[in-house]
DNA sequence: CGTACGTTTGATCTTTCTCAATAATGGTGG
DNA sequence: CCACCATTATTGAGAAAGATCAAACGTACG
């Protein structure tokens, strides 16, 4: 939950400048940007496959994925999403949709017209620049997950999912302490990493056992970072967080 | 081969032009960006993990890859890349490249700096656009992928792959006939679709003894194309070519 | 407090991998 | 043009990771 009056935006504009630091008047356009506050059940769609995308959801609270279909109604789960996180930049400059966006669990996104924000860009080059250059670190966390999915064991591919969103959430500053939630079923882990949620099971109670990590719900946490990133054969160089203090560092 | 005194840069607007056409001044300003002509060997990298991208090559001939290595030093390719690409848009805007990206033949690029490529982005936001849209419909066929390895079987992917192919040779106008140079090894079929090389040698000669493919060394030809489509659950939207005449009327 | 959903477990099956050997192919120097 | 070498393609046999099927167990929430 955000502080009852902190801005709507104010987790954009974090996010934004992760990867490209914003002078105050830059700042300032994102913050009046126009938005509509809208609470969304879990499992709501943010973007359907086909849509032509005329706003850009904002996630206040709550998490998100994206994913996509085969034509036998398989399903491919491509990122998770967190709060600050805008999830229409994928689709904004396109026609038409070309995957959905559902929210994880219940909760609130700011809803931004795509004129106002293309507008924004267009008049301030820093602020279409933080744009595009978030959109490109979305495009490597894709590619990652590709040579996850591809390249990586089951046991590997799963610390790896378990790292990244750890990560991501430190670097939005939403993870406190050493143990997080993390929002989803078996089944979607499964969906996130090219496996069965059978497997996805098997794979967690080994983690468990291993020391690796531990559970509690869907709490998990992550006594040794080295041991599980070393597992995970993770390294972060793919998120671009250059500015901030590494995870491991924040940790101790 | 292009015509010998066709502009290096023709294939590069005709690529932008698939997603965001352009009006002739903007044509213009393309081809006259400043760029440097370089003859490049198969295997030759065009971009290495770590570089910090200071101009961006267009493949005038040949045809390049883009993968990433796990710790253990497997290999995932995540794209291939055909004459008229920008092959440096996904690292342009970063400061460092994540991903390694090497010609899988010998070629010509031409290398633009990477100044000359943001102030013109900058002075024409139509050329800047797209650039975008361009980046943009990259990432999706990165989702692509993704999905295709993550829950398509084997043959299945390689059929996929086979069909992207062929669609965006014929979306650049580089395949005139009902086949297709497919030049890659086994090897790095295998490395772009999470699969070994014998798997991928066997997944060839079922296709080719179910009629769905014929082979003559690295060509590829496609009696049916929609059997093909079938096989591989293929469907072109990800692919954004709004404008295009679609392959299969071409074939006809 | 019951129902739907998610998790856990076992048994068995299948796809794909691994290892290993052989056969083509293409390019090179003589 | 030929012989040679390195690379690539093909094939077989056996192993393994992960899928499938099926059932039981938990647990959140209306």
């Amino acid at each position: 939950m955000p502080h009852p009056d902190e801005h709507a935006l104010h987790n954009l504009l974090r996010k934004l400048q992760l990867h490209h630091p914003l002078a105050a008047d830059d700042q300032q356009a994102v913050l009046n940007l126009p938005f509509k506050r809208r609470l969304v059940e879990a499992g709501s769609y943010l973007v359907r496959e086909g849509d032509v995308p005329d706003r850009c959801a904002v996630i206040v609270t709550g998490f998100a994925y994206r994913h996509k279909l085969t034509g036998d109604g398989a399903r491919q789960i491509l990122s998770l999403h967190i709060p600050g996180e805008a999830v229409d930049f994928q689709n904004m400059f396109l026609e038409e949709a070309d995957h959905n966006v559902q929210m994880l669990t219940r909760g609130e996104v700011a809803e931004i017209p795509r004129h106002a924000l293309e507008e924004v860009a267009l008049a301030r080059p820093e602020v279409g620049r933080a744009i595009m250059v978030t959109t490109l670190v979305e495009a490597s966390i894709f590619r990652e997950w590709t040579l996850n999915i591809g390249r990586r064991d089951a046991r590997s591919r799963i610390a790896h999912l378990l790292c990244e969103f750890a990560y991501r959430l430190t670097a939005q500053g939403l993870k406190p302490g050493s143990d997080y939630e993390l929002p989803m079923t078996q089944e979607q882990l499964a969906d996130a990493t090219g496996l069965t949620a059978v497997h996805v099971n098997r794979v967690l109670k080994t983690l468990d056992s291993e020391g690796l990590i531990e559970r509690e719900r869907r709490f998990i946490r992550i006594p040794d970072w080295d041991s599980l990133r070393l597992a995970a054969g993770f390294s972060e160089l793919y998120l671009h967080l250059d500015q901030m203090v590494p995870h491991s560092r924040a940790a101790h």
